[in-house]
DNA sequence: TAACAATTGTTGTTGCTTATAGCAATCCAT
DNA sequence: ATGGATTGCTATAAGCAACAACAATTGTTA
């Protein structure tokens, strides 16, 4: 079939973030976690006491929406919640938690290393920069 | 904050994927149209009486799921069906159709070169060829 | 040619994710 | 001290994709 699509850099940048999230979310799922929890665990565990507003606008997630990501963590017994004042609440990881991040990190690591990889060697190095450039 | 995800090529990937997205969405919304239909309109453009599955294999869209996008589309006016056996239907692009077709890709190419531009000189000509690594 | 396998288009359902509006409590700055 | 901003939350709606299932048709091969 005749397919003009994947020479836009729009398009291949849209086919490629799926492959890759597909791929990444089935080996997290043997977590039992989604991209966005260890997206949370990681920045809880670098960044104790967080409040969950901070991590939203850090994650381009709204405020209504990180209360149920935050209660399924909470739930699974991955993070705590201490008051830090009247109405904010700090968010640290529990033991159990700290160990999944682990997990997850180790799990992100070595995929980000066979994603890279797979890009032919005189475009690897490009690859990040270019991708950070077109959110910033 | 503290905050490693950047430095993971696929979180990048994601975050660019996911701006450059709503931005192009925001410009095809002027025609009413969305990143699919475009896609499909383009493709079916290209390859008159491809057949529905055909477009869902291309552009990895379950059968199911391209029954409601091409009815958008028929109801809009801007494609028509033809059978082409007993259980098979071509795809064409009505007059209305190749117009506003034309008129996407015209928006799409604009954004994609300035999307480019804001890919620093020595990393632009790498983008796609990374890219399209990822996924094929 | 008869039986079996694969394909096509479709329906219906589900779950996930995000958007939106609104609310009460609290904090902060003038 | 008051008004505006912030925080956490509820509730709702919409869009999108996954999944299973089905009837009709096509093709393959024994």
């Amino acid at each position: 079939m005749r397919d003009p699509l994947p020479d836009f850099p729009g398009y291949s940048l849209r086919r490629a973030a799926n492959a890759t999230a597909a791929e990444l979310s089935s080996r997290l799922a043997e977590l039992e976690l989604r991209q966005v929890d260890a997206s949370l665990l990681i920045l809880i565990g670098e960044n104790p006491d967080v409040t969950a507003s901070a991590l939203g606008r850090q994650l381009d997630i709204q405020r209504a929406n990180m209360v149920p990501l935050l209660k399924r963590l909470e739930d699974a017994g991955l993070i705590d919640r201490k008051p830090l004042d009247g109405k904010s609440q700090g968010l640290v990881l529990t033991s159990a938690g700290e160990e999944k991040c682990k997990q997850a990190q180790a799990i992100i690591e070595a995929f980000e290393t066979e994603m890279l990889q797979r890009v032919p060697e005189p475009h690897r190095e490009h690859l990040l920069p270019a991708l950070y450039a077109l959110w910033n």
